[in-house]
DNA sequence: ACCTGAACACCGTTCAAGT
DNA sequence: ACCTGAACACCGTTCAAGT
């Protein structure tokens, strides 16, 4: 790595170098000083733009949720709220490390507070009273962060050769005595670790069941 | 640490061991030297018994899900989906690690089936076609996994004296003016962040979407 | 089979120093 | 302020060897 001149360093720079290589070689696999020897400079260098790894961590997931899309402002409540979720878990797809950087890390930055208001605010509008928004609120965000991180990981063990064949080993030697449900309802299983359908269902769920407390 | 005498290793004391070490000492800090270390063994000594320490994890993992209750048998089908669902919270509060272990490695054990399987039963006797159970507990585990991560996430950081602080400051630096409803919701929002209250209002929601497609 | 000991290729971070 | 270089206290894992 060609070594990198005086003042040519800045904490974007960094973070987008971060990213690259989290999506490159997996989140798992990141390192300080992988991104230090990406950039061409020595592992200490990054010291002053950030104080330890997870600030930088921070900076990485603040960087992703600054992508978002605004919430579309034409639309009924429901449909408002759909978007938001439908455009969070894209998000997640897109960049899988960020769901381990949601997951593992305290949330701090301003962007989290973003999707936050986005949500808040169509449910405030839409006549939910302040503790119903705000555990909706809650209940949502938790669902897409769960479900898509679910999502990922099963999509992850599925290129996996070696994973694969444990799952599928594992699931033959089930005995139907045992586990009648689970062998019966393989294949549907299989079908519903992810897509968009499989998110539409629960969140639709969810929706369902909102509604019945609509306050207007 | 005494030398240990050979032949007194086994799986079930290294899983032992190693589950007494991540939950004293936090997930991430749990080493495969640090377990060794404890029970007075070289580090080498665990390969006899796991390949790798995925394989630990895994099967630490599956001993948490194996103390997992079995599924009331004498109550109407939302109680019992209920039920389940709880304990599974339940458990993750009791053996905070075991969020980790779900969210970050693959299921390939008896154990996890074991959920799926009382779950499954439970939806298939209520009547629902294969497609709709399979998806509902996909929604259903999802959200538990999901909203108790979160919970126990919350829990941590208000446990951390600096993250607290920090979390505390940008709460406050927010600006009315673009971020009007969390602002305003703030004390709510930090009400919602975890119990049980907040838990099963989403499963609540998440039931009632259910019941309005009850088949019988 | 069960376990040791040395070694390899890594980590994040501290500390003192240079520009 | 910005960055280096050496050092510390760790990792997981391989490999050859001992019992």
């Amino acid at each position: 790595m060609a070594r990198t001149p005086r003042n040519t360093l800045s904490s974007e720079l960094i973070v987008r170098t971060a990213l690259e290589l989290m999506e490159s070689r997996g989140a798992d696999a990141f390192s300080l000083r992988g991104v230090a020897a990406e950039l061409g400079v020595g592992p200490m260098a990054l010291y002053t733009y950030f104080r330890n790894k997870d600030e930088l961590y921070d900076a990485v997931r603040d960087h992703l949720m600054g992508l978002l899309p605004a919430v579309p402002g034409d639309a009924a409540w429901p449909d408002q709220v759909r978007a938001v979720c439908r455009s969070l878990r894209l998000l997640m797809l897109q960049h899988p490390c960020l769901a381990q950087l949601l997951a593992g890390r305290p949330l701090s930055g301003h962007e989290t507070a973003r999707v936050a208001e986005g949500l808040l605010g169509v449910l405030r509008a839409a006549g939910f009273d302040a503790e119903t928004a705000a555990r909706t609120h809650t209940t949502l965000f938790t669902y897409v962060l769960g479900s898509t991180s679910w999502e990922i990981q099963m999509a992850a063990e599925r290129r996996d050769p070696e994973a694969w064949r444990r799952l599928r080993a594992t699931m033959e030697s089930l005995s139907a005595r045992d586990f009648p449900s689970v062998v019966e309802l393989a294949p549907e299983l299989a079908r519903t670790t992810g897509g968009d359908e499989q998110f539409d269902y629960g969140l639709d769920l969810l929706l369902a069941g909102l509604q019945l407390r609509t306050p207007s």
